[in-house]
DNA sequence: GTCGCTTCTATAAGCACGTGATACGAATAG
DNA sequence: CTATTCGTATCACGTGCTTATAGAAGCGAC
């Protein structure tokens, strides 16, 4: 038996600690925020560039009439816009907008002060701890795609 | 300055790390699974025991009548059931039903699963690196409240 | 008691967000 | 050119939230 590797790490235990973190967070947001799959589809389009729509309802896990009323919603609201792909007349290039870009960047930064404002109350090894298991669970995510 | 202990944990950086881990567990979810308000509240129905509708709404950040209306759901689904106050005959009282409990369990069950496959692929370091600090993300958790 | 105020829940109308079924033009294989 | 496949849109529908409002039960003043 190894005793230092062998951490005992529960997966129940850090679902539902994912789970509840998340939950904080969410609860900080600005009253009207967008949609799980509005946030996350930005992101992606932040990311990767421009996509097709058929593209983003499969990465997203959606079907293809969601997605094309998701990005309706988004053009509406200006945060993302369609473009002819002009090698193809049938597809639509979905790109995000500067000002879904700028979203982005105020969604982030409330998530962040609103941790950050918990954050200073838990003792600072406490917050060396996670600082330490940053990249660990960065990995982990990653392997999940 | 504190080497050690100032460990640089960036909030932002850790926010979208529990975000993501969250979509994570999220799309591996039964294809039908019970919404995000609907699971958190029978959770919370599980571990404190019968509660009000204004008590649960208010306790999930949603309006009272999304509440009525969510526990008119899942009353239609044998999930939670409700009984009236003898002591007030305004309230109803919500708890969560052993079908509830049932759904809870398989809940935790798919998702700890589903987690600790991912997990086999990471290094046991990591692993470590996570379990050391999963006190310290449940203390956080239980900062945010 | 009963009048008025507050508290707790329910209902109604409307929008956001998802589904499956289906339609339709553009690309492509034969 | 025709048939088929591909990419997107549309339709009908259900859920889950909102605000506004109704209505019943409790409670204090008088």
């Amino acid at each position: 038996m190894q005793a230092a590797t062998n951490a005992q790490l529960d997966p129940a235990r850090l679902a539902s600690a994912v789970e509840r973190l998340f939950s904080l967070l969410r609860h900080g947001n600005p009253p009207n925020d967008i949609s799980l799959t509005a946030a996350s589809t930005l992101r992606r389009l932040e990311r990767e560039g421009p996509r097709r729509l058929t593209e983003l309802a499969a990465a997203e896990g959606v079907t293809q009439p969601a997605m094309t009323q998701l990005v309706q919603r988004l053009e509406r609201e200006g945060l993302a816009a369609r473009a002819a792909d002009p090698d193809d007349g049938r597809v639509v290039l979905v790109c995000v907008t500067d000002d879904g870009r700028e979203l982005l960047a105020r969604r982030r930064a409330v998530r962040a002060q609103h941790l950050a404002a918990i954050l200073g109350n838990l003792a600072d090894d406490d917050q060396a701890l996670i600082a330490a298991a940053l990249p660990a669970l960065e990995k982990l995510e990653r392997l999940g795609r």
